[in-house]
DNA sequence: ACCTGTTTTAAAATCATTCTAAACTATTGA
DNA sequence: TCAATAGTTTAGAATGATTTTAAAACAGGT
């Protein structure tokens, strides 16, 4: 391993797994999507993030990393709102919280959750995800 | 109800109990919408059906009117890919299947689906609404 | 028929995302 | 070490869905 490969740790290894070059862009994003937890993020936050980070990569860049990074597993896309996308660094089987008046995202744990019937997909067809957004909004009380 | 009103039939009714005046775009789209069972629409497909339908309609108006529909309750807007929406005219709670193949969207039936466990909603917020999307292709067989 | 507020529309604008093609860089094997 | 080569990044243009604008058309009431 080589002086980048120390400096960045285990995205190194994740990329060259995935036959992904570790340049300078993908490895500061993978360190940003994945030492930091669960995570979901748009485009533009995680470029935002980058910036504050003092690393300058391009929305290009942004979108084609985020895009590989979900074509090889390492993150889900998540569609809840018309127009924009949201990436998960989970990719666990798992469903959401969306906050409509914040446009977040929250994971939720395992058990809290449960599909009494699956229902049988249609002739012809199989079942690719199941997708569960329960949308909330702030309390009125 | 006058002439327009006996043409257009419910349409009408419903637009002007909405305070919607019933111009001819709105009567015409409803008519589509409505007077053909429960269906799942972008704003392109109506356009293409208010023209094959001989109604010259504009996307504006499109637009404007789904969005209204929506508002008061007649449609409800369904969001299964990104950059994409989906109004649905059957605003009863259910559940879809979306067939990744052919990007439409498939009513699942009343008790096919059902939630075991409904997740507590975080703190201080309440559940608006729930969306099960079950994304299907079709099958390798 | 006329007035007035509403609606429709063509055209421009917006916004997220993708594409293009040129500059840059990681890797490899002399 | 270095050049060759393929892969990557980027600015800027393009795309596609949707919204906005402002002007023309229209519906409902008088
Ligand atoms: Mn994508
Ligand atoms: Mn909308
Ligand atoms: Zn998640
Ligand atoms: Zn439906």
């Amino acid at each position: 391993m080589n002086s980048a490969g120390r400096r960045y740790g285990r995205a190194y290894e994740i990329l060259r797994e995935a036959g992904l070059r570790p340049t300078r862009q993908r490895l500061g994003l993978a360190r940003l999507l994945f030492e930091n937890g669960d995570r979901h993020v748009t485009a533009e936050q995680l470029q935002a993030e980058s910036t504050a980070a003092d690393m300058r990569v391009s929305l290009a860049t942004i979108y084609n990393t985020l895009n590989q990074f979900t074509q090889i597993g390492l993150l889900r896309e998540v569609v809840v709102e018309p127009g924009r996308s949201y990436f998960d660094t989970n990719t666990a089987d798992h469903h959401h919280f969306f906050h409509e008046e914040t446009a977040k995202l929250q994971d939720i744990e395992g058990e809290a959750i449960v599909l009494g019937a699956v229902p049988e997909p249609p002739e012809g067809t199989s079942v690719e995800r199941i997708d569960i957004i329960v949308r909330v909004k702030n309390a009125v009380n």
